[in-house]
DNA sequence: CATTTTATATGATTTATATCATTATTATTT
DNA sequence: AAATAATAATGATATAAATCATATAAAATG
């Protein structure tokens, strides 16, 4: 559910340094900033769905996004995440096809909603940033084929302990250096790791027991980075 | 092994029509035939390694590759194919880094050389292949993320119809258009559909049992092709 | 604040698939 | 052609993880 919000981000002035849109000029940043729609999307609202029309490019000002696919019998499985920073969407409008995965907010979060034509235009007359897309899909190229080999050979420890470290890669800690700075439910956390809420629950609670991680509330705390790396039975 | 072929095929008159490498213009494709090395691999053959710096395109002219990555404990998972006209190693040229996978030669195979330096040139200065190439990525991520889904919730016998599929879609059929044209060991097959051996032959055994494929010397023949897409459980 | 819903926790049972073991068949090499 | 190696075929057994069932705890809602 969009909402529109009083004071919309401007591009040129954007703290997120990372961004792909970062890279290019002012008068395309402007362009983009006079074009754009901005909206405020609550935890669990759908910002797009798998298999429809892809019109937007969606760029996350603040929040944290899951990318997920419908499995066999609607299951979930979740392929990536997108945080500040990170656009969503262009693959789709790149390659003038249906959005590939159901992009859902897991907390409330920013996102600035760009219009296809302003996309394409741009994407158009700058090399500099088609060659920047081309990384960014190498990169999301490499991470699936990655996260392919971990479902399909490793253990369901193995497969929670990378699931672990994914969520610290893409979100990083609290302040306190070792709580996971993202909530998700056993259930997502099941979806993502490719396994049921059951055996999350039981293996987390295991790696617990273990000493690997300590379950506070909603947080998940590592107590033992190393050994929860060990655990990946990961050799590189 | 590479050795060196007495004619090697010149670029504008390759009869690869769909490759990215037609879309360019005369000059570049003489400039790639004066700089390409050819070679033919013979079965087996290893075309590059996953991890060794990456100092090549490579543009299969004929012939069938398999890319693989090592998993847990040394076991191999097929991640794509690659057959005449496909291009392999772009995306570690284009972001500098080791080659992504393992390449190797499924059976004889003629594939030209084209050395960093050309391939890198030729992309600065075309900006129209810098967009062919994000299609590529894109396709590629798309079914890997497929693939991904495939593994982590598929039963084995979905998985293996799903790879037979995949066989199909790859290589096509010999001229009596049912029997697939590629020879596959069942050790290879298994780490295409993310199984064992054993599973794998049984499972292949019991599909020709219930009259979807026949299993006739190496080769697989399709004998119910609808049945065997209602085996992969797939709805789209 | 009581009530409904959602999430977590654990136990018991089943099942798909891996693993181990052996034999048969088909290729490859000498 | 004989010998060797590689691949395919089956059976028996073990096991990880799903499924089913129920209980408790925490959140959301009226």
């Amino acid at each position: 559910m969009k909402k529109n919000c009083t004071e919309s981000p401007i591009c040129s002035k954007c703290g997120n340094t990372q961004s792909i849109i970062c890279g290019l000029n002012d008068t395309d940043k402007n362009e983009i900033s006079y074009r754009k729609d901005d909206g405020i999307y609550k935890k669990g609202d759908i910002i797009f769905k798998e298999g429809n029309n892809a019109h937007n490019l969606f760029c996350v000002h603040k929040g944290k996004i899951k990318l997920s696919k419908l499995g066999k019998d609607g299951k979930e499985q979740i392929v990536r995440f997108a945080k500040s920073g990170d656009i969503l969407g262009y693959r789709s409008l790149l390659s003038n096809e249906p959005y590939h995965a159901t992009a859902t907010a897991m907390e409330e979060s920013e996102i600035c909603v760009i219009p296809k034509e302003v996309f394409q235009k741009i994407v158009e007359d700058n090399y500099k940033l088609s060659l920047n897309l081309i990384q960014l899909l190498s990169k999301d190229l490499k991470s699936a084929e990655q996260h392919l080999i971990d479902v399909a050979q490793k253990t369901v420890r193995e497969r929670i302990s990378e699931a672990l470290l994914l969520l610290i890669t893409s979100f990083g800690y609290l302040a306190d250096g070792k709580t996971i700075n993202v909530h998700m439910t056993r259930s997502e956390i099941a979806d993502l790791a490719g396994t049921t809420t059951e055996t999350t629950i039981r293996t987390l609670s295991q790696l617990s027991h273990d000493g690997i991680i300590s379950l506070e509330g909603k947080n998940i705390v590592i107590t033992n980075h190393t050994e929860l790396i060990r655990n990946t039975n990961t050799y590189d």
